[in-house]
DNA sequence: TTCGTTATTAGCTTGTTAGCTAACCTCCAA
DNA sequence: TTGGAGGTTAGCTAACAAGCTAATAACGAA
């Protein structure tokens, strides 16, 4: 279920928004991200399924925690590539390696 | 006028996101734009009112025609500017003048 | 005016999504 | 092996979203 709508998708989302960019400071654990919110766990639990589906986080568990952790080249790569396609002149991707053949560059 | 939330709701589709694609070339009538599509014209009548309450195009009527046209910048500072934060190592916004920034809208 | 074209709005149906509470599972310590 | 902490799953409700057909509005030409 990786695929671009899945990304977009779990980006229409305020909550799942803000979750990615607190992941930005390092991994959390379910709990520690419930915590920033006022909504029920399970309802943040669901939350991170969906960003999970779409591979946008990944997580790492440890005893009985669960750490989720930004999965950042997902999110570039996805989002990254519909913006150069549509608005070129105002975004550049920063080149990656092995950067996927969607490159619309000359040399190719 | 169109929040962040907005314009991510919008993108989610992957009819509208293909409807941006397609005005990347120019402008378009309604008719146009629908008739790359199979489904009817009432509903892509009704993405277009999306896209355009997300503030991501623009229409220009002309006689019984309604033109729509890609609203580049919308697009490049609203998801640029999400993406900046959460992987500004992947991307690179380029320049523009008066980028303000500030949408915490969660539910937290 | 009347007609055809272009496009939107209204109304309905169906499927999806986000929230909740309650129940369940897993791990570890004692 | 029991208990508690950390998380998820199940089941439900309410709201939203996307599709359709039918009806309506706006415009130009005859």
């Amino acid at each position: 279920m990786a695929d671009e709508t899945s990304v977009f998708k779990a980006l229409a989302d305020p909550t799942r928004r803000q979750i990615l960019q607190d992941l930005r400071g390092g991994e959390m654990s379910a709990g520690d991200i419930a915590g920033r919110f006022t909504i029920s766990a399970p309802s943040i639990s669901r939350h991170l399924g969906v960003l999970k589906g779409a591979g946008l986080i990944a997580e790492r568990r440890d005893a009985n925690r669960i750490y989720y952790s930004l999965v950042e080249e997902r999110l570039a790569v996805c989002v990254g590539r519909f913006l150069s396609v549509v608005c070129p002149e105002q975004v550049v991707m920063r080149r990656r390696r092995g950067a996927a053949a969607s490159d619309r560059s000359s040399t190719r």
